[in-house]
DNA sequence: TTAGATTAGTTACTTTTAGTAAGTGAATGT
DNA sequence: ACATTCACTTACTAAAAGTAACTAATCTAA
């Protein structure tokens, strides 16, 4: 097997993990709660919580824990989390010129 | 649930299957054949042509076949393919910026 | 004419990851 | 003392990925 980029490789486990996408995609609009990250996508605590422990230690997202009542954690981008962006947007991009009506529809009957 | 963009969870449904990201990366060199890929990813034969097929279905590559002896069947991206160089770019620049050492050392130790 | 080589897969099976739903614990308000 | 809210866990089932051995089609050489 030959070595491609490990760097790439990397990045694309990281990236290829379900959801981390759209984890992405809300905190580049600001910092988000777990019960609302949970109201906007259409993923379950179990993996939520998952994906944003992985995030942390991959040092793409911070957790900010607010001691008021009831307790207030707010999940953020690192400038590591900030930098992809530009990925996010190319995607963005892509899909709006390339992802038919079509496509769209055989999603939406899945839920 | 928030509907956030359905073309973007399409697009990221897609990006976010294992292997795809490579698969791509590959590709981007030019036309390959199965055995080839076989051989540069670190994918075994059965997924690799799950893969190839899904992606041929999304009409991002496509399948071309060689009557010669042994036959030669190359898979190309078609142009709805093309365009995700960028998206593969912003990832590769993002990673070679962001991807430390370390991080690359952890996963090579995993094969 | 039959045995071997070559490419591009497929099948059967095990392991890992994802999905679902119900439960926990800390802090507070009534 | 009891209910409420948020941020998770736990226990369980279903789906996807990983592994290894096998197959089908075609040609070539003995």
């Amino acid at each position: 097997m030959k070595q491609l980029c490990p760097r790439f490789e990397k990045a694309m486990q990281l990236f290829s993990k379900r959801w981390v996408g759209l984890i992405l995609f809300e905190l580049l609009e600001g910092s988000k709660r777990f019960s609302q990250m949970e109201t906007e996508l259409p993923i379950s605590g179990r993996l939520l919580s998952e994906r944003l422990k992985m995030l942390e230690q991959e040092e793409i997202i911070e957790r900010k824990v607010y001691s008021e009542f009831p307790v207030r954690i707010e999940y953020g981008l690192t400038s590591k989390g900030k930098a992809l962006e530009p990925v996010i947007k190319e995607i963005q991009s892509w899909s709006e010129n390339w992802v038919t009506h079509q496509e769209v529809e055989s999603i939406q009957n899945e839920n």
